[in-house]
DNA sequence: CATGAATGAGCGTTCATTCAT
DNA sequence: GATGAATGAACGCTCATTCAT
């Protein structure tokens, strides 16, 4: 193979598309996004069929970094509230330390471009998550709500949380526990 | 804010605009828009001095019809908690009554072309519930947070339960409920 | 209606995309036939809702313009010998003085963006030139060969005479009749 | 007209063009045709120097190719009728057989790209069809006719009477019949 | 020489906005 | 004011050709 595709070259281009999309939208040009990657417009078509395609990618490139990071060093046998709050506290610090991801993130999660199968392959990334959550539920105030709904809150909580911290990044510490003792309220045993 | 022309010709653009967004997104034409109206394309332009102004007056539109339905009736001398399920309820009845309107306006949220301004001027819809959330805190487990961090966090809540119950209607009261007590344990007192 | 479409730019532009393409083929731009026409390029789209829908009418039109052409002041009471001189003339003499609109029917004859549908309206408006054909053929060499080949059969002997005075338009008016005579000997009856 | 490098591949190239160009039209992509001749789109390049290269070589190719079998066999000492009739059936043959190879031909003969060197290199390999028309004419009833007049009426009939055979393939043998008569009766002695 | 990634000019089409009627 | 044609910048994508491997 004469000049094999380049894996550099793929996130490069996936890492300039992050950086336009924050500051530009969704519909920032591919062009741009091109030039910001270093790579000439058409090259940008042999890494991604489509500009939808790219988006498609980007999501589940940053949905599996980001559930990568949360499940980092997660102490197995700890209590199932310390693992929690271990993996709340990675999410936050990730979020906290990556803004511009988190930002795009959002957009693209509400894009009518992201396919039902690119957001299932995503949620593959927080499976483990999920099994925690669910073990944490059944003994709590919430054992009779079905899971899908604990699900979203936690979700919502996390984003409310990040969304917070983001804003006042000074006392990101106190912002975080707070977030995670809400979370527990909602969830927990007491 | 000046409503020159015929008031009903800028709501049937504004209803419109809903229509047409939900199935096509933020990016429908205004073309589109203006013939589901019923109305010429350019008048649109008449109503509306640009696109982003249409958004952003359908945002403060929607955001003002939603902080009105959530507070109708308020029961004013009963406890806390029974206006704040009151509110609860409410909003909860709108967005299952309203999908659409939901849906565009999570898009609208996200959206770039929304000014600071108007989201400021949107938040004034929801005083009243701040003021009602603020009481509560003051009293609960979240006293030393900050308000704006519960501000957030009971959005998510809500967003979160009304997106549950509008996956599974059928049993709307319960998660109704459910979404609530999360809310109640997060910052009520107990 | 505000500013009807205007019949006259619908011409300018179709007349424009002849003079373009005859030197430039068929995958002359848009924007050059726009801009020929003195429009926006934007325009064309106006008159015409794609680039080969634009092909498909220019071919009509010149397919029917033709055809009228041919068969102006046809003397129904002559002999069909004098009749079929007659269109045959007016045939050349169209070609003759419009070498343009006739190399761009040559190329839009083996386009593959015009349709079938297309080619059968075109076809109508030779109908007349059918039916001659078909009344002498009936009684001449013929009588026994299929329409269709005759009808062939003639197309060629036209394309070729035209094509042979437009390389030599000194001697049209004998080049005209040879080319008579080739085909009343091929149909006609001795 | 050098053939440097693999033959084989060359004719791979030229043979998949055709293949191509027959479905797809003169607009097919190079890359198209090098993956159907099962060599890299860079490749394609090393034997031919452009498209518009690849093209012209294609039409000589494809006009010799024709010219060959037409003149196959010839019976240099039957009556001129005979040889007319003998080349004039092998062609028929010959477009009946490769019907993709006449329609890419028909595309090419109205092509920009073919340049006027390549018409006259191509009508070379008629060289002797000329000859023998050249003849026929000289005692039939075009004798005052430009021989280019009725070289390219000859040219229509042929391409005439193919296109309606591979219309109607069962009656081929009678189709061909009834166009050489034709034709007979253009310029042949009586 | 073969390969296929890289390049970038170019194209058809869309669409917010303007403006003649 | 209403209409809808006019405008032209912009965009996603293609593809002939080049060139690093």
């Amino acid at each position: 193979m004469a000049r094999p595709k380049s894996e550099d070259k793929r996130n490069a281009i996936l890492a300039a598309a992050t950086r336009v999309i924050v500051t530009q939208g969704l519909s920032a040009p591919t062009a741009t996004i091109a030039h910001e990657a270093g790579v000439a417009n058409g090259s940008l078509f042999t890494y991604f069929k489509t500009k939808a395609d790219l988006l498609n990618e980007l999501y589940l490139e940053l949905k599996t970094e980001m559930g990568t990071a949360a499940l980092a060093g997660l102490p197995a046998d700890a209590t199932i509230r310390h693992q929690m709050f271990h993996f709340w506290s990675n999410w936050m610090r990730w979020a906290t330390s990556n803004p511009e991801k988190r930002r795009v993130m959002a957009q693209l999660s509400v894009s009518e471009d992201i396919t039902p199968e690119t957001r299932m392959a995503a949620g593959k990334s927080m499976a483990r998550i999920g099994e925690l959550l669910e073990q944490v539920r059944a003994n709590g105030p919430m054992t009779d709500a079905p899971m899908g709904l604990v699900a979203q809150i936690m979700d919502a909580l996390v984003n409310a949380t990040e969304g917070y911290i983001l804003s006042d990044p000074e006392n990101a510490e106190s912002h975080c526990r707070m977030g995670f003792e809400a979370l527990w309220r909602v969830v927990g045993s007491p």
